[in-house]
DNA sequence: TCAATAGTGTCTGTTAGACATTATGGA
DNA sequence: TCCATAATGTCTAACAGACACTATTGA
């Protein structure tokens, strides 16, 4: 991870790289060879080719061969807390990966569900925090939960991935309703069947034009 | 702006500090003695003690006098976007003073409505663009809206700051239901009389703890 | 056949938006 | 008095949540 190619920088880009493992959300995390103990974020210092987010991208392009469905910056983090490397900052990115998606060989990456984590550095700690909250915060506002879906998918599935991210649970009929409503998805004519139980149709995402009016203020702060 | 004590950094710390001038966002620029037609966000290159957010609580109060109601990390920016300094990241913040905060005397710092900005430097454009989107953002999770508001206000004032961020109208029955649902307001007993009409009552922002079932899943993505 | 899961129709309590009405000041 | 604005009560259509029901597979 430490000073690649080009010109060295005072900063460093850290990535959260987030996917769905069964029932939590796990994170893509990296060790070096030689402390077999001591996880982190993967993270570079960046060269000075391309935007931030170019450099995110080559750290999940590093660590697992494809580009994530889905990247974000978080913020910046520059508090005394420690990090590996010395840099003054750290700029967070948090990225998805579709759930399934072939995890990294060889043993220097390793999904851990958040739940379950190593200690990690101070710094990088707080990054996953924050990543983890940026996820969540925009649910409404972008396809989160379709990015850590692969491209087709049971409705089942789609509401298990909600309930994963809101962290509960949700009525089966409204959630359906709502998603006509928002015309979010599409099915295709394939079935799956799965155990025991009718077989699922699988959708794709599919979002159409919208009437843009929706009902409702919501003056919904939490009491902080 | 320019370096100001301590060791130097490589990177800048930028402030968009917001306020409500009559129907618009207005925000806080700052100009050199020397060039008096260039207007920046104001900045600095932050000295080693302190988090960010610090530094940035700094720059507002070198500019104001008094530090913000509100204030956030946006995020860094990297791209080869110009900047006055010649860093190669600079970290934006945005922060909130409340409507008739004293505009700043002298002539280096100026007000100016988001809707009639002078030409900025490409990436004090974006960051100012980010940062308005940040507060549209925020005003479900943070009571941004009562940050842009004097200590008291009448519930006419609140409703407009609110059709200011969201950029709609909004029904005044619904939105003091609303209200009294959220228990975010306490009433004074204060009236203000403002022109012809009846008197306004004076309220204060004052958050109770609240039922945390709220009804309703959205599926509102906007189909961008 | 039963068990298990997918998908759908109907009912009901809640509520956002509309409208009307009262209250209270200035001109 | 008339007008303008604040504050509030009532009605209605829309909708979230509950429940029941049908559909379709494997055991």
């Amino acid at each position: 991870m430490p000073e690649r190619r080009g010109r060295k920088s005072s900063y460093t880009i850290d990535l959260a790289l987030f996917t769905a493992v069964k029932d939590q959300l796990a994170v893509l995390l990296w060790r070096t060879p030689e402390e077999k103990e001591k996880w982190s974020l993967p993270w570079e210092i960046p060269t000075s080719d391309g935007t931030l987010a170019d450099s995110a991208g080559r750290i999940a392009a590093a660590a697992l061969g494809v580009p994530p469905s889905w990247l974000e910056q978080v913020c910046a983090f520059g508090d005394e807390k420690r990090h590996p490397s010395e840099t003054e900052i750290s700029v967070a990115f948090v990225g998805l990966v579709p759930a399934g998606t072939p995890p990294p060989v060889g043993g220097a990456y390793a999904w851990f569900p958040v739940g379950e984590l190593p200690t990690l550095a101070p710094r990088h700690r707080e990054m996953l925090d924050s990543a983890a909250a940026t996820v969540r915060l925009r649910m409404d506002n972008s396809p989160v939960a379709f990015k850590l879906l692969p491209a087709t998918f049971t409705l089942g599935e789609l509401q298990h991935m909600y309930e994963l991210l809101l962290g509960k649970r949700l009525h089966k009929a409204s959630f359906r309703r709502a998603l006509q409503a928002a015309w979010l998805v599409e099915p295709t004519d394939e079935w799956r069947t799965e155990g025991r139980g009718r077989p699922a149709q699988l959708f794709r995402y599919a979002p159409r034009k919208r009437r843009p009016a929706q009902r409702g203020i919501r003056l919904d702060l939490l009491t902080s």
